[in-house]
RNA sequence: GCCGCCAUCGUCUAGUGGUCUAGGACGCAGCGUUCUCAACGCUGAGAUCGGGGGUUCGAAUCCCCCUGGCGGUACCA
């Protein structure tokens, strides 16, 4: 059975990276109808970060890819990781260490200059620790790699990639406090837990033969490995906080959809067989094929985010629309609904709803210099203001007959129609952008309309 | 430094030896529509396919070298 992981740390807020990746393993275990695992790698004490789990699995949930199996922690299988680890010590594959990080840095330095490959000397591999040392604790477990020979393995995105073993140092296993490095960790887990496709980012690559050793040292067969291209910044650097947005919960927060952010991500190195650039997470997993994924790194373009999120909000259907907003806006549901249709298409970003509504809702404060900008002066400014007030306080409501309407005004005034237009926009919106004039007012209602024309008109003299 | 991966318009990409004087999308510019902004439609600028050698009748596509970018090189993942 098909069966991929996802398997972020819970060291700060969910990245986009591990979006990413959950996006590709999620549609090849359902592509496959195989499982889809997750699991939190929180061997790191240093650096967890409290809640940070629960944000991964919000952030999940938000963006609809659901886990079959987990979450699981590696922190529940300490016990194993440990008892794993000295089995390969007592077949000989592993061995303690009692080499002190200080000394460790010093020999660093060292081959450092004298411009040697920085690894571990392999010292305790030579001359083991006693064993009151061991039992003191303050020993590692490390890998003992073949000095010779080379270790190779088909990768589904870049094809047969090759090792050379005197290349690949002695790695840590298990640390000194007990708990495992990622290495041991996701061996001992994946294979347990029977993953069959480890899909993960190219930051992986060069480990993974060390993973391959592990799993040979183990008697295990090794899982199916694909290495996806990492999520870049402008300047093509691994995609990080200080060049570009990462947090998920920051793209939830500007109010970018889940299936728009999905399908941009799924457009990062991969493409549809027919080229479509707008498609749905299950047209994604149909048409998936390893085959058509692009190793090299892609650049993260929020502009064309931006642009694909429009087209999802302009295609939803408008009752889920509205239903997503209620998170972006203090307005209610039936509020929403009605303003809707005037912003729908100016929308790119769902929290771009409320300044776009609000004056709908709120009395906007409004700069009579504006008006003036127009070519006409406060007299006849004025004129046009109370004019269209009192033809407006008298009409039946509805945008065609508005619209005729304040034509015949613009005549009866003098001003250029779409002069006149702007200066009621201005006076009744605040702003030279607004939804269509009046249809804009259509909703706004007579009353409210006529106040505020009377308001404006009001600020200037005779 | 060493090891590995990668290399088509600014960006995302199509392209798997001939149909490519390289196609699409974002962005940009212009035009149209129009009461503003959008949305939408059309047009345009934009890539001698990183460079150099091969292979071949023929190369963006295959091979080699160079260059460049990226990743790894931790008792972090």
């Amino acid at each position: 059975m098909v069966k991929t992981r996802i398997a972020p740390s819970p060291t700060g807020d969910p990245h986009i990276g591990t979006a990413y990746t959950a996006l590709f393993n999620y549609a090849v275990a359902k592509k496959n109808k195989g499982k889809f695992v997750l699991r939190i790698e929180d061997t790191d004490r240093a650096r967890l970060v409290p809640g940070a789990t629960e944000k991964i699995l919000d952030s999940l949930t938000w963006l609809g890819l659901a886990w079959d199996e987990g979450p699981i922690h590696q922190s529940d299988r300490l016990s194993l990781y440990q008892k794993k680890a000295k089995e390969l010590v007592g077949k000989g594959l592993a061995y303690y260490c009692s080499c002190s990080s200080e000394r460790l840095e010093k020999v660093r330095a060292e081959q450092q200059a004298k411009k040697e490959v920085p690894r571990y000397d392999r010292k305790c591999r030579q001359k083991p620790p006693s064993k009151e040392e061991i039992e003191k604790g303050n020993c590692v477990i490390r890998l003992k790699v073949p000095e010779s020979g080379e270790t190779s393995f088909e990768d589904l995105v870049r094809g047969e990639i090759t090792f050379q073993n005197k290349d690949i140092d002695d790695s840590v296993l298990l640390k000194s406090d007990g708990w495992p490095t990622y290495h041991l960790a996701v061996v001992v887990d994946d294979s347990d837990m029977e993953i069959s496709h480890v899909i993960r980012a190219e930051e992986w690559l060069s480990s993974t033969p060390k993973h391959i050793l592990l799993y040979n040292a183990f008697k295990l067969k090794p899982p199916i490995f694909a290495h996806l291209p990492l999520l870049r910044n402008p300047d093509k650097s691994k995609i990080s906080k200080r060049k570009n947005p990462v947090s998920l919960i920051w793209y939830k927060e500007q109010g970018y959809l889940p299936q728009a952010l999905l399908n941009y991500l799924s457009l990062m190195g991969w493409s549809m067989p027919d080229e479509r650039e707008k498609f749905t997470l299950k047209e994604f997993i149909d048409n998936f094929d390893f085959a058509r994924v692009d190793p090299s790194g892609p650049v993260f373009d929020l502009q064309k985010l931006d642009w694909l999120n429009g087209q999802w909000i302009r295609s939803l259907p408008e009752k889920e629309l509205a239903d997503r907003l209620k998170d972006y806006t203090k307005r209610d549901l039936k509020q929403i609904e009605i303003v809707l249709p005037l912003v729908r298409e100016r929308l790119k970003k769902l929290s771009e709803f409320e300044a776009q509504t609000k004056l709908f809702f709120e009395e906007p404060s409004v700069d009579t210099k504006l008006l003036l900008d127009l070519g006409h002066n406060e007299k006849e400014t004025k004129e046009a203001l109370g004019e269209a007030a009192k033809l407006y306080k008298g009409l039946g409501w509805g945008t065609p007959r508005l619209e005729g309407e304040t034509r015949k005004l613009s005549e009866k005034l003098g001003w250029i129609a779409s002069d006149l237009f702007m200066c009621l926009r201005i006076a009744i919106t605040g702003s030279k952008v607004s939804p269509p004039l009046f249809e804009t007012l259509t909703v706004l209602g007579k009353e409210e309309t006529v106040k505020r024309l009377k308001k404006i008109s009001s600020l200037f003299s005779k």
